[in-house]
DNA sequence: GTATAATTTAACAGATCTATTAAATACAAA
DNA sequence: TTTGTATTTAATAGATCTGTTAAATTATAC
């Protein structure tokens, strides 16, 4: 007979737990300290997760997934590639505009923790294609047509996610080395998205 | 009377020390495990050291050093910006290859830490001078003859960064993710070096 | 109201980690 | 060889962390 199903305090823990992980990663974050920002006893982390590592897993591998998952294509028929492509880099640049501490949660786990990546093989064999496919294929024909130079899609793929997620890794360290504002990092942000997008539509060009 | 000027033992800790920070980062070493890892008694490692904050700085510093300065050029008078900017791309380039794990350390340790953030902004202050100075000038030649459209020098850095880091920071996912062995990823290395150059020197174009 | 189940708490076991200390050992100079 | 210093070791203090347990509290059902 589950009195709460959907228990103000486990859903805390969760939520406690997803903002300090995605400060300061696995490791540095105790339960200890989750149940004292949550403002709860200790021992009710594990009454609800077992353990941290299953605590942790509940939100990583969400994390992960709006992380691939930010690179898929909402389907608008009846625009160019070009457009298309446009639309696909804002979107996975607001996408982490509205989570700024996910490239770090994801790199990071996924580089001190090798079984993490393994099991996630497993989980994540779907989403490459996912996310790929729809591209590739439009990709080629414009290739194939002269309009843009040869490259494969993980070529693409790989700038688009490296100059969108840099942004985002490196801010918090130019907010703190060159102290600017809140402001500024805003005005940062919102240049580097338009700029983004004209670099990686520039560097397609077939010079012939 | 110091009988061991550069103790093996004190070196010995060191390199162990760096390898293991390089691989996990700070939190996830213990000096039990360097200590392990050298094939030393625990204790030695606070004898040379005193403290594990002690002992990272004495990796850390040198790291963002030579971080910061793979930027640095190399002054080659006579040849055209195009050119400078192309070797300091593939200087930049390859100070990462022979560092694959300097990304991961320098982001993760300043953005887990604010502490040593603030810190290395005492230290490091005539760093960005020393970077962006001598290109700037020149880049600034050169959008006001046409030759590139407007932007700013900080623009310029931020996305060779971007593009040259992210590919060593990504690279082990993808290795383990796409199941790639050692010379499927020296190729990927390889291929985006060139990749990353022709990104860079196409993005900068005037289209007037 | 009482029995029952869910939630919360305090206390703690066991592990690990950093850092120190005091003793033992190795070494260099006299 | 003796003496003083540097290096190394074992042992341990003290802190913190994860996870468990048993008891207390709260909520629900009858």
């Amino acid at each position: 007979m589950i009195i709460n199903p959907d228990s103000n305090t486990e859903q805390l823990i969760l939520e406690t737990a997803e903002k300090l992980f995605l400060e300061k990663g696995f490791a540095l974050t105790s339960t200890t300290e989750i149940a004292r920002v949550a403002g709860c006893n200790q021992a009710l982390v594990h009454y609800y997760f077992r353990t941290k590592e299953n605590l942790f897993n509940s939100v990583f591998e969400k994390k992960v997934r709006l992380f691939a998952t930010g690179l898929l294509q909402v389907d608008q028929p009846g625009i160019s590639f070009e457009q298309k492509l446009k639309h696909m880099i804002e979107a996975h640049f607001d996408m982490l505009s509205a989570n700024p501490g996910l490239p770090f949660l994801v790199f990071n786990e996924l580089i001190t923790n090798p079984e993490r990546l393994k099991k996630l093989r497993g989980n994540m064999l779907d989403l490459p294609k996912l996310v790929f496919f729809p591209l590739k294929a439009e990709l080629e024909v414009e290739i194939a047509k002269g309009n843009i130079r040869p490259m494969t899609i993980y070529d693409l793929i790989l700038t688009v996610v490296s100059l969108n997620v840099m942004l985002f890794i490196a801010s918090p360290i130019f907010k703190i080395l060159a102290d600017l504002n809140e402001e500024a990092i805003e005005k940062l942000i919102v240049h580097r998205r338009q700029e983004n997008v004209t670099i990686i539509l520039q560097s397609l060009k077939n010079n012939i």
